[in-house]
DNA sequence: CCTACCGATCGGTAGG
DNA sequence: CCTACCGATCGGTAGG
């Protein structure tokens, strides 16, 4: 009698609980032994199925980077839409991804730093990417007056600051679902960058 | 001939690199002969000045700690100043520290899960006591309408991690002053939470 | 503050 | 996927 097949793929187990290692003890405390007990392994079968432990973290970190890309593109696609909307909708997108997987969020958010080059200087360029592209939207809500704020790229910091936190205090089980989520963050924070005419006619 | 007595002690030195190294590298990657050969001496001397690699971490930490809840406190000591006026100096405070010493406030920042228990649990104790203190400011503004938010407890999360988030940005050589920083930081923050009377009278 | 060293643990590999 | 192992490095100590 075959064995079922296993629900994820080998690999995709190894991923999801070095990524929870990751995240709660960092990425030089986890040791390859304690990711082979927690998967029911020894040490050396892991190499079976990756090549080395900062492969791991080299998917997590650009897999998230592209699931961050995805959503503001698509967030954004309507170009003829007020830029509020835009925006607002690449907030929720933003918290959308951070909460289908927080802890692959907080490894991309605080261990990429453990990339070797030349993976830490891509990453880092991505990284930029993203935030110009939040910069540039705000930048144009302002430019035609639906934003408001003394400083864009203070602004464009200050967002995605307070977005990034959320993975610290997240809990997928706690009393507000990820969408309700995304709306109370994107009231609170476009709310304080519409200005009066635009918060009337919201 | 005796030599010049050393700016700092020997044990604020190892403290001063120790985390600087901490903020690059984290505690977990950083080794101690690292930190000894930037000090210009071997691993096994620091031991004559600090008992263990984690005391070091403890010695940040909490000095940290103490550093937020003093600023808070002679921010907030004037009891009968608007609570706007109140949230205002907390907050420049609270950027004072992190621009004083933005490297030790990274490590307060990211680096406290190495504490080992019962340091852990005690840190993370007072970094409540201190989220709680700010959550109240806010909560009493509020009630006195001096502030609006839909959330204090969203709001204050946002608030916290939006300045949190300046060591990842702050240059000591940037073009803008700690001051200017802080009263920039606390005109954008304070300006989503301002209701409009309270911002007309500003 | 140095020399010399300890036991423990690390990421990773060879061979099956 | 396991057994057995590699060289390297770790935090820390003894004795001076």
């Amino acid at each position: 009698m075959a064995t079922a097949a296993p629900l994820r793929s080998r690999k995709a187990q190894i991923d999801r609980t070095a990524t929870a290692l990751f995240r709660a003890r960092g990425f030089a405390a986890t040791s390859m032994r304690e990711l082979a007990t927690e998967l029911g392994l020894e040490a050396g079968s892991l190499y079976s199925h990756i090549k080395s432990k900062e492969e791991i973290l080299h998917r997590v970190c650009f897999g998230l980077a592209e699931a961050f890309f995805a959503g503001f593109e698509a967030a954004t696609a309507a170009t003829s839409a007020p830029i509020a909307t835009q925006l607002r909708q690449a907030i929720e997108a933003h918290v959308r991804v951070l909460t289908r997987d927080s802890a692959a969020s907080a490894v991309f958010l605080h261990e990429w730093r453990h990339l070797s080059e030349p993976a830490r200087s891509e990453f880092l360029a991505l990284r930029d990417r993203y935030e110009a592209a939040f910069r540039s939207l705000i930048q144009r809500g302002i430019a035609t007056a639906e934003l408001h704020a003394p400083d864009a790229a203070f602004a464009t910091l200050a967002l995605l600051a307070s977005l990034n936190w959320l993975p610290a205090w997240y809990r997928p089980d706690g009393k507000l679902t990820p969408d309700e989520i995304a709306h109370r963050l994107a009231d609170q924070l476009l709310g304080g960058l519409l200005n009066e005419r635009a918060a009337m006619s919201q």
